[in-house]
DNA sequence: TGAGTTTGTCTCGATATCAAGATTCTTGAC
DNA sequence: GTCAAGAATCTTGATATCGAGACAAACTCA
């Protein structure tokens, strides 16, 4: 069982013999696997006909709860873009009728970026997709393996967090 | 010990009861750490004055060994881009003097990337900077917990490979 | 040999993103 | 109460990427 981060590390090692590839064997997987899932999303949102941008800003608004609102500054946030991005992506999912803009009644400056029942919709139906595409490629790990693994990521992931 | 992922699937959970979020322990995770771990890597690649997608195409020509010369073709298989952005990105390390372009002898269609010194001994220091960074990252984990890890992200890889 | 297909590279137009700056409003200090 | 500093959002200009297509050379197979 050999894929192509062995080839990549068997490369630099013949390149290289006095470097410690260690790192490698582990970031470099995780960046091509997240290239990877990157297409894998976007095949599976094809057929509800959502983008990957698009369920990143709905699927934060469907999970902050009833009554699906948040600030543009919030929702940058959650998704890790600029906020000239933000405000270009709210605008394409007003026009398709997936979200409203709405003044902010605390604070003049503010807006709500609100899920409309289509975006709800899109949304959970994309997701349904998402998990079962995810839960096909998780078919070779045990529960416990799955577990072992997230436990891991989890590890490496809290000092960003 | 929570990051961001345990939050992202207690909001989920907390509005989809009826799902099984196994999935985004493992992929929301991989794809967030991915993000991160660009970030981390352009700061490394700054002190040396290269960015990512620099480093993608020399480190590609320099791990294939002297006398570190590939085609545009396999260097776009190596990196995931298109054939669009290659010519680009060649373009770009070429006039930094970075590589040179010369015919293949073999196919007059094809063309030659090759290394050039100035190149080999940017990609060789920015290598060394992104090890060292990514092992600080790794500090944490005990060389089994790496290996554990590398081994259960190769199970998730192969498919793809 | 010659036609048709494939391969390798580059060009071009469209576009999503970023970074920086502008605008409007809020907050806190005095 | 006023003013400066900060915050929230949007605008603008530059740019890297993609996708489609152009073009040339190399194969394939009769």
């Amino acid at each position: 069982m050999r894929d192509e981060v062995d080839d990549l590390v068997d490369a630099w090692a013949r390149e290289r013999v006095d470097l410690d590839l260690a790192p490698v064997e582990v970031f470099s997987r995780i960046s091509r696997l997240s290239r990877h899932l990157d297409l894998a999303r976007r095949e599976a949102f094809a057929e509800h006909h959502i983008e990957s941008w698009e369920f990143d800003v709905l699927a934060a608004l469907r999970r902050a709860g009833a009554p699906y609102e948040l600030s543009p500054g919030r929702l940058l946030r959650e998704t890790l873009v600029t906020s000239g991005t933000m405000t270009n992506r709210v605008d394409r999912l007003e026009s398709r009728g997936f979200v409203g803009r709405q003044p902010d009644p605390a604070d003049r400056r503010g807006v709500q970026v609100r899920l409309l029942p289509a975006g709800k919709a899109a949304v959970e139906g994309a997701f349904g997709a998402l998990l079962e595409a995810e839960q096909a490629l998780l078919a070779d790990l045990t529960p416990s393996d799955r577990e072992a693994l997230a436990g891991l990521l989890r590890r490496l992931l809290v000092p960003f967090s």
